[in-house]
DNA sequence: TTGACGTGAGAACGCTTATTCTCATACACT
DNA sequence: AGTGTATGAGAATAAGCGTTCTCACGTCAA
């Protein structure tokens, strides 16, 4: 019954994604052909397509998966930089520090995909939009664990700030746009009930 | 010795500019064709290639010129905003908040642009990043007039909790980043050295 | 072995687009 | 009026791309 496949169903998927996600990434979306994704995977063009019915479909299965990838790098690259006993709350600069300086570094790719998604792309603005609110989720489980009494605005403005630092680093290849945000942050805390 | 133009060569450019604006603005670079530009200012191919000898020129002239009329509008606005006596620093989100809830609104072209920039397009990258200089130059001068203590590092700050602001109101169609972020800025400033 | 079928490789199709070219026309100057 | 030149309108060109199709091949069941 399973169809005979030089490489399997899963390894085929597994491959797509990982391909889509370089070049998405690298070039954007508009900037990467399928038949570029079929070569740099090695995924023929009919399995592509059935995998995957269409471009529209495959970037969305490419944010899909990017989002939850990125969700998990980034609560594991926070609790590593606050498990010397720093705030959680400050930690996620330095995870976004560690972010920002990689090679490659070219913003965040759901931002980015945003600019070249035009409003007839729902399913692309509903993804998007889902993972800008799990972040801010995430910020306000930190915030509320770590700091109770803070502002009800924290884990929003939180967010604004982290987006803020990501595109101004972009913008201008520098952490500096970073380091001064996670100042302000500080202060926040610092001056804010706990 | 001047041609024989059924517009002037200062209408022409002009028209070209404004319906740039429009189009590049609306859907982005990569959704807006050399023909539409054509169709909807009314300027002939021949004359539209005079004028802007490639598109990425055009893409170039249109930032450039974008740039000048939104430092123009943000410096008035916040002027506006603050002529009753509002501290302005804390009048740049007032200007914002009147952007960004302006029907049409699609966040920053600028952020927008750089995201459908690949490496090679040195030109509107240099472009952009210059936008967002002179942002936060204008936002320095804010701060030192007003806050002249304030820390160090409030005006690259403020940049970023504004571009983070323009992104997340983009993302969530919402003004509730911007008046998270309106809170954090004006309590970073009553308990910042004046 | 045979036949049915799923697959890979890549050509083909149809459309869009950046850029250039053609040609008829209208004005400037004599 | 006549001529040259710049222009507008839009067709032509050439390339790129999303998607589908062809065809030869290898695999599996009988």
């Amino acid at each position: 019954m399973s169809p005979a496949a030089t490489t399997s169903v899963d390894d085929a998927r597994s491959a797509v994604l990982r391909t889509a996600d370089e070049l998405f990434y690298a070039r954007g979306i508009g900037g990467v052909a399928m038949s570029d994704i079929r070569d740099a995977s090695g995924v023929s063009m009919r399995r592509l397509y059935t995998l995957h019915p269409s471009k529209r479909d495959l970037v969305a299965a490419w944010l899909t998966d990017r989002h939850v990838r990125w969700m998990a790098w980034f609560t594991n690259a926070v609790e590593r930089h606050a498990a010397g006993g720093a705030d959680p709350v400050l930690a996620t600069f330095d995870a976004i520090a560690d972010w920002v300086t990689t090679p490659g570094y070219r913003g965040c790719a759901f931002i980015n995909s945003l600019a070249e998604t035009n409003e007839l792309d729902d399913a692309h603005r509903s993804i998007i939009a889902g993972h800008k609110r799990d972040l801010t989720l995430h910020l306000a489980v930190l915030a509320a664990r770590n700091h109770p009494d803070a502002p009800p605005w924290l884990p929003a403005a939180l967010a604004v700030v982290i987006d803020g630092a990501i595109v101004q680093c972009t913008v201008f290849g520098s952490t500096v746009p970073l380091d001064a945000a996670r100042s302000a942050v500080r202060h926040l805390l610092e001056t804010t009930p706990t």
